[in-house]
DNA sequence: TTTTAACCCTATAGATTTAGTAGGGTATCG
DNA sequence: CGATACCCTACTAAATCTATAGGGTTAAAA
């Protein structure tokens, strides 16, 4: 599943990517605008600022704004800082691989395989789509 | 992330499927060979069995066997059983859809458009690989 | 018929993660 | 200076995950 804090991350990157000028936007009125608790959205974004994909400007007429083109934001890095590993087994994540205690030998287990097949075909959706992908509806 | 449960299931599932004859297994052989904890496997097998996917024998010489062919055992089936819904989200599944509470408009919702992309390639590697397809390493 | 192997089933508990909330601190603009 | 808005840490309630406990039932073999 999907998480909240994932959800809300990509909400309120897509309502940046829709103003029409790059300039700053409260955390208040995304909250208000997407229906997000304004403290939860306030950790969110300063996850997103941390990660280097927000920027943020302090005081009166302060906020967020994005500091890419959304053409050149791909989900694989929103999903990677939001959700975490894309993978959904740690034996088959490419940024934190960690072997299972339970496989003598990994290529032999069902799982691994299935979850590889998995993975690829995620990162290939991932990697495609960028924000702008996702604000033409 | 893919919980214990399904993966401890899915190798189950596939000790079974490498059986030559379709003889009932005990959980404690499959505990054993596969690493998994008895009384955990115990109670996943007892899922696996109420879900249609296995049979058992009970008394000396029992254990749980599949009732099907492994090809003809999907991995879509699988999953929904062990893991439930394939969707990453409730506003995209198929079989357990569910309206977000902040979406107004959930045609004009990011997530769900992305959301839709994961579901659908997900649900066809699910549907085109069998439990068969998952021991001929 | 008694013993033993093996599944059946419910309840519970500890650990972890999720989804927030609280509350004060700091910078900026007018 | 004072209002606005981000900065940051800590905490908590609820849910979920990962088992474990423990007794009950069935069936085959001795």
């Amino acid at each position: 599943m999907l998480s909240k804090k994932t959800k809300y991350g990509i909400k309120a990157l897509t309502y940046l990517a829709r103003q029409e000028q790059n300039v700053p936007v409260s955390i208040a009125t995304i909250s208000e605008m997407e229906n997000i608790s304004l403290k939860f959205l306030e950790s969110i974004l300063l996850t997103l600022r941390k990660s280097g994909l927000l920027g943020s400007k302090k005081g009166k007429g302060g906020g967020y704004y994005l500091l890419k083109n959304p053409k050149d934001i791909k989900m694989t890095t929103v999903m990677r800082v939001l959700e975490g590993p894309i993978a959904m087994i740690p034996c088959v994540s490419l940024n934190y691989y960690e072997k299972c205690d339970d496989c003598p030998t990994e290529t032999e287990c069902a799982v691994h395989l299935l979850m590889i097949r998995v993975r690829d075909s995620n990162l290939k959706i991932y990697g495609e789509t960028s924000l702008a992908d996702l604000i033409n509806y």
